[in-house]
DNA sequence: TTGGAAAGTCAACAATACTGACATAAATTG
DNA sequence: CAATTTATGTCAGTATTGTTGACTTTCCAA
């Protein structure tokens, strides 16, 4: 009885109730909704969906990528993956080019044009990003970094600057 | 050029340098995927996805909620979340009564079945959160939730606790 | 009593994901 | 060199989740 009382104060000051962990699961998800929302509003205009700004997203932040290392990234199947790329090669946002050490390898980077609009929908979430981040503060920014840090897999972190 | 040194100065002290936008960016993609994760491992199990989770999720929050609440909330069409309650009904995890104020409404809420399967997956969805919050400490939370909240369009706000 | 809001349904379609099977080329290994 | 493995690409089929548009039923409120 003491214990349990006990147990259930130092949970309640490191904000471990079920309802402090339901609230951060909404705030997630509400978050991700409006995280995603300023992008996807521009690609409206597009034949493109949120697929296609996740691989131009990470193709400009890693250039030269390759195929194998954009799926690890991506988490998603080969198949659906080359369907966006084919799409995004076609129509000349992205070059495939051969790999100079493993010519089985392609190297992924963004033409003019994909930069171009990669910068556009970056923009937009960048504005939002920095708008939260002016609002919060460096020490929340911190913390949010923090947090965010723990709830992914470990494995991903590779993939982090 | 004095003035933008002073001002890229600034915008350094409060992380708003590109490179730590975009990697903010990117810890909310990575951090999403993990967070979804392991309640998408319990539906496969089901013939149910996320989309079925969020609305036991929310139904369980907030008992007899509406459907017109319920959509604000999801923010997707009433034909797309229609054919989720209509399986979740059907197989009995949500029961949909005739509104008494206003019969035009439906007001929802989960049948033990319903708060069983929503106990399960929001069981392993804390689980992360509580060793992230845990190993961030209190004020890392209190930061994340911050930043959370300001990322999020404020008229959602009305949706937390 | 009539207009409009809330809810439900049907149909068609789009984006994104999946599995499975197979092809090609190139690197690696025995 | 031959066999195997790896990286990539492609085709076919299917599932989930989302969209628009059109229509009906119910029923509150002016």
């Amino acid at each position: 009885m003491a214990n349990h009382t006990k147990a259930a104060k130092a949970e309640s000051l490191l904000f471990l109730t079920d309802d402090q962990l339901l609230q951060g699961i909404e705030l997630m998800f509400f978050a991700y909704k409006g995280f995603t929302s300023d992008p996807d509003q521009i690609l409206q205009n597009y034949t493109y969906g949120r697929a296609h700004h996740r691989a131009l997203h990470f193709i400009n932040r890693n250039p030269d990528i390759t195929v194998s290392t954009l799926l690890d990234i991506l988490g998603v199947t080969k198949q659906s993956l080359n369907r966006v790329l084919r799409q995004l090669v076609k129509d000349k946002l992205v070059d495939s080019k051969v790999g100079k050490r493993d010519r089985r390898e392609r190297n992924l980077q963004l033409t003019q044009t994909g930069q171009e609009l990669e910068r556009s929908l970056s923009d937009a979430q960048r504005k939002r990003m920095r708008a939260a981040y002016k609002a919060a503060g460096p020490d929340a920014v911190q913390g949010f970094r923090t947090v965010l840090q723990n709830i992914m897999d470990p494995q991903m972190k590779i993939h982090l600057d």
